[in-house]
DNA sequence: GCATGAACTGGCCGGCCGGTCAATTGCCGC
DNA sequence: GCGGCAATTGACCGGCCGGCCAGTTCATGC
């Protein structure tokens, strides 16, 4: 029958304890996994976590970095591809951001648990990501779309900041009183944010 | 001399454990520091510090009450002391609550290994503070001062998430390119949230 | 068909973990 | 001044930690 299901498989291995290595690292944070649970989970010894990736710390630098990078390519597929630079160009990234960690809720906690550590690698992974979304809005300032009193990099950075935090500090927020949906926010936040970039009235 | 230094002082030997404990935990988390750690940099031994707290749990979370009630206090102190119910008084609630997370990152990083947690204890602590935020935003609106169409505590929960989350997670963002100072940011963002916050105008 | 090396196993190591406990020290009310 | 009790100490516990190593299994190239 099937001989690659009970044969050896290293690079199934592998993908086996990146994929329970995450989610232990996601759910706790890195200092409070322990290797045995990551065996466990992913059916393999101890030892062979070890064969595989040397260390601890090494295996958590591979799941970082096979988690974000994928993150990243996503992100950056998304804003090559928008060509006409106008208003509903940016409303429709912060949506699509909104949205992108809504459905990935494992990278909002991974890029939490990184910013805990001060590790500034995954940092200059996205920051060709935040040059380009800066330029779209450079040029929608030129463009008369926008006021050309704030730097774009701003722009970019605060609704990615209000969208990053929405999710991370979900849990805390929920208990405010009053506190709308996801969507209610969102759509809360983009009048306020849109309007707010809208050029002066030509005098 | 002095006799209170050679002679014992619980009230000063909780209060060491708890500062050693704040500083600690900040920097590294729960689960990465010891016990061992916290008695080493208080001075004091092990055990004296279950004596007084119980066990390391109980110590977390009497530290994060100490830390947090103070700060829940401040904020609810500055909030509850304005009286006049204008576009400054929000905008200065904004500056004051930046400038005080400048002033406080060790709340900054509590908050945010609290939200790793999903502790919701401290959510509620804040929730009052919120409430009477969104409250004075909603008076606001009433007198025409803001727009009307969106949610008071969404208004609040927007400055919140941008300012914790510029601080939180600031060796990330620094990197990227063309990123301003804490004052630039912090002016950029004022003038899109609060032009944003307009009231549409009369027609 | 067999040598080779990677994949994989189980057991073991020293060390640190949080927590306990019996014993000592010093303050304070009587 | 002394009895009692909280503050404080250091030695000790079982258990888990990350890592290592000697040995076994298996695919593959010759």
């Amino acid at each position: 029958m099937n001989t690659a299901a009970t044969t050896r498989d290293p690079e199934l291995t592998r993908r086996q304890i990146l994929a329970a290595a995450l989610e232990l690292f996601v759910d706790q944070g890195f200092a409070d996994v322990s290797m045995r649970q990551i065996a466990e989970k992913s059916g393999v010894t101890k030892s062979l976590i070890h064969h595989h990736f040397g260390s601890k710390d090494a295996l958590w630098e591979a799941t970082k970095e096979a988690a974000l990078s994928r993150y990243v390519a996503d992100q950056m597929q998304e804003l090559e591809q928008a060509t006409t630079v106008d208003g509903s160009l940016l409303r429709d990234g912060v949506i699509k951001y909104f949205r992108f960690l809504q459905d990935n809720p494992q990278v909002v906690r991974l890029l939490a648990w990184t910013h805990m550590e001060g590790d500034a690698t995954c940092g200059e992974m996205d920051a060709a990501l935040a040059r380009l979304g800066a330029e779209r809005v450079r040029q929608a300032q030129q463009g008369g779309v926008f006021r050309s009193d704030v730097n774009p990099m701003h722009v970019v950075t605060m609704f990615v900041l209000v969208c990053t935090q929405w999710f991370q500090a979900r849990s805390h927020h929920a208990q405010w009183p009053g506190m709308g949906s996801d969507e209610e926010f969102l759509s809360d936040f983009l009048a306020i944010y849109m309007d707010g970039l809208a050029p002066p009235p030509a005098d």
